[in-house]
DNA sequence: CGAAAAATCATGCTTTTAGAGGATATTATT
DNA sequence: AATAATATCCTCTAAAAGCATGATTTTTCG
């Protein structure tokens, strides 16, 4: 009996890409596809499935919520992350909800075949490319916050000082500045220019 | 006599999706594939090939200077970019160093065909989606940054201030202050933070 | 309910940025 | 050789950000 696959991603190519190298493989069966998060949870509503592959950018919500939904609603089917550089960072949060591993987009064949077989035998699997991890800096974890920071941190990133964002949110300046000594605190940089750049990095602006 | 493809993009899966979507269709045939722009170079040399697909994110150098060299060392080739959303904004630099057009790689296999009989055609092809340009307020055009602005663009994306960016630099404070009103100035904004985001977001950091 | 977390505000001080208005060398490029 | 672009340096001012310390009021949640 074969490994069932879903595969979620909002990019054909990637679609066509990985329903081509697994349906080459022994043992593995693409039963689905889907480009966007309430298809993929529509059809596991009515399909068994024993992998779904996440794309971490989905068009409705973000891979992070749909694979929590899906671990939620469906326990049992394991889920993997699928993510570029760039989003890599994402990842902690993933596993958090529930992720059984993931696979960054340049992976080799070899490598997405192990993650498939590693996570169909309870495992997990981690595809850490640390030559370009190394060169970036990343977060140990993304930091959490609270939903005033994240207002603060967007209105950051849109150029706005602490006096408009002040005006802007109906609070004081030094509670805006507040905020924001707390964001550079949970990101551990000591200035505006590095918080936007992880920020941005994270996909949060 | 079918069309000659060359793919280059280092994520594998992109490479098999196009394979296959392409190798479905008539006169079409990917003749070879690349993962970095050293490779792409060297193929072109030994082989013919009517249209490069050149993806933007290349591990060598970006793949709007592999489309500059591939313009200038094979100008019979025509180049397609690749890139997804968030690098879209690199597309008019491609086009400017001589490419035929863009793709996105959330596109349909119709979009995909249709792009390479236009360009095959001598024509052009921009897949251009709006509903998510809208969102994003994209600069105009990306603004042409000299080699100083470039490093010190780096080095404050970095976290240094100008007085650490001057002492790496070897430069004085106020040179270094000048670049930076001089980024603020190209960038059209008004902050370090908004700099940075439009930075991050055109892959420049 | 009661503790913990989050959001709010304040004061005072130092460092960094932003902005204006120059000036002079050093490189291309024609 | 002349022009244009780039890189370098300067002074001065005002605004904003960063840092420390501390406090009060809401919310949230067990």
């Amino acid at each position: 009996m074969s490994v069932k696959i879903l595969i979620v991603d909002d990019h054909p190519l990637v679609l066509e890409g990985l329903k081509s190298l697994l349906s080459e493989s022994e043992g593995i069966s693409v039963v689905g596809t889907a480009t966007n998060a309430i298809d993929a949870i529509a059809f596991l509503k009515s399909n068994e499935v024993d992998i779904a592959f996440l794309d971490i950018n989905l068009p409705d919500i973000s891979g992070i919520e749909l694979c929590k939904k899906v671990k939620d609603q469906f326990p049992e089917v394991k889920t993997l992350a699928l993510s570029t550089f760039s989003e890599r960072a994402y990842v902690s949060r993933m596993i958090q909800n529930g992720a059984s591993g993931y696979l960054i987009k340049s992976s080799s064949k070899e490598e997405i075949l192990e993650a498939i077989d590693q996570v169909q035998a309870g495992g997990y699997f981690m595809n850490v490319n640390f030559d370009q991890a190394a060169a970036a800096p990343t977060p140990k974890t993304i930091p959490f916050l609270t939903r005033r920071e994240k207002e603060v941190l967007i209105l950051i990133a849109e150029g706005l000082t602490n006096p408009q964002i002040a005006d802007k949110l109906f609070i004081s300046v030094t509670t805006v500045n507040s905020h924001r000594q707390n964001l550079l605190m949970k990101f551990e940089v000591s200035n505006t220019a590095s918080l936007i750049k992880l920020a941005a990095g994270l996909g949060l602006i």
